[in-house]
DNA sequence: CAGAATCCTGCCCGATACTG
DNA sequence: CAGTATCGGGCAGGATTCTG
């Protein structure tokens, strides 16, 4: 039932970050605690309903976030992050630290510079 | 340039782990050191030469894991995690850490595991 | 041994249009 | 407002074959 021994839990924790907009969406909610479907899409350019909607899902049936349907007209629904969820913050985090040195480096080699490396 | 001011810095982390074998490639050569190609294939079953040899490019295009030719025949090639690579310890590092613990978690409610939760 | 070159497939994601 | 339904392109990833 399992195939390696130990190697393949990363693959549980990619599984559920990887997705074009998840992370951005486990952020916002990260920092800016519950909020409805309309100002999460507001706060992500670019992103469609269908996607918007699919991720939240996928997210949802892991319990990484929590969904709650208010019976109004017009439908109100919000989004938060779960107890569960947040245990994934750390990963975010260490993500989010290399990213950014990351993209650092890329400039630092990127612009033309090939000033030699006499350093 | 860049779209979103801070949040997009997963993506760059993630683009990198994202593909169904890296992350087990980065972990075996961080545990075992230098490897050569064949050695890395036989540690993972399933793989295929024209998949590892592609996720070890991509790889290696990032700087993340070194290649070392030997002009031998037969042909000798040898891969280690570079410097940079390194640094990437620290997400694999809690990326298995939550893995593990969303496996048990999984394992605790699936077995028709309705008893009830008193401990 | 360590690959390169092809071919093929699924599904991720996007665009668009329609509902209660 | 917060979705579903449908269509379609592109690319990740697998199987297979050929090489120095």
């Amino acid at each position: 039932m399992k195939k390696e021994p130990e190697f393949c839990q990363f693959q549980e924790a990619l599984g559920i970050l990887v997705g074009k907009w998840k992370p951005v969406i486990l952020v916002h909610l990260l920092n800016d605690g519950t909020q409805r479907f309309s100002v999460l899409k507001r706060k992500m350019p670019g992103i469609t309903q269908r996607m918007l909607t699919k991720q939240l899902r996928e997210l949802e049936d892991e319990d990484i976030i929590q969904r709650v349907i208010y019976p109004e007209i017009p439908p109100k629904v919000e989004y938060s992050i779960t107890e569960y969820g947040r245990s994934l913050e750390p990963i975010l985090e260490a993500m989010h630290e290399w990213g950014s040195s990351h993209v650092a480096r890329k400039q630092a080699e990127e612009p033309g510079a090939q000033e030699e490396k006499l350093s």
